[in-house]
DNA sequence: CAAGTGTACTATAACGGATAGTACACCGAT
DNA sequence: ATCGGTGTACTATCCGTTATAGTACACTTG
């Protein structure tokens, strides 16, 4: 269900952050779905149960999920809502990089048949 | 000319990097061009010469610029067409984005309009 | 009670980034 | 020739972040 990078510069627990929350804007993780335990989770990525704390930690923060002691930690309700906020800030991202090609000579043509290909993309996921 | 942030995480000699080939690529900077020296910038930046060098080590080994010991340090002929080279990972990147941006329902429209605005805003810039 | 869950805390290792300081070599102008 | 600018090389050190190790405790469910 993860998958981590030791060798890039972004650190375990963030990379963690960032692919729960895809899971979630995809919809593959849903309300009241159960994360993995630190522990369990801890031995399937051979990654510190504290490493793993951290991030969920970050995540009940944001509150993505919920923490039910002796139970487990759970997606909220209002996840799905709250990761979709995060999207302009990825689309002004995307903007940035464009200006950057557009100042680098690229086409706009170009631009926009790979966003086309990212969206057509779909299909075979 | 350049401009540092101390508090995100990049690194000021990558921010350095990063910022120099933006510069070559939009064409403020041509051949022949002097770069800035290592002291004059260490002391207009506030930021450590050697943290400087690092940064124009890392250019001068893509070839970006030349160093003329006694002299300065200029832009190269070929840099321009190097950094053009790099803007295929560009695309790849704000595909990636594109694509993520879609699983999250964006609707494809709304990034083209990004793209267009990042191409309409170079005449103002 | 036992096993699994979350939580809290301290300590430590490891790495990268940045700094400080020094020394040397080269070029050009005066 | 000297001086002031340039690049270069090196060592040492500090600091913050990341990750680990280890321990202990509280809670819930079966």
């Amino acid at each position: 269900m993860f998958q981590i990078d030791r060798f890039g510069r972004t650190p375990i627990y963030e990379q963690i952050i960032d692919q729960t929350q895809r899971l979630i804007a995809s919809g593959i993780l849903k309300e009241g779905d159960q994360l993995p335990s630190v522990r369990a989770l801890s031995q399937e990525l051979s990654v510190n149960p504290n490493t793993l704390q951290k991030a969920y930690s970050e995540l009940e923060r944001r509150g993505l999920c919920v923490s039910a002691p002796g139970n487990g930690r759970f997606v909220t309700a209002e996840a799905f809502r709250i990761v979709g906020e995060g999207t302009k800030e990825r689309l002004e991202e995307l903007k940035k990089i464009a200006e950057e090609l557009c100042m680098a000579g690229m086409p706009m043509e170009q631009v926009f048949h790979a966003v086309n290909d990212a969206y057509g993309k779909e299909i075979e996921s």
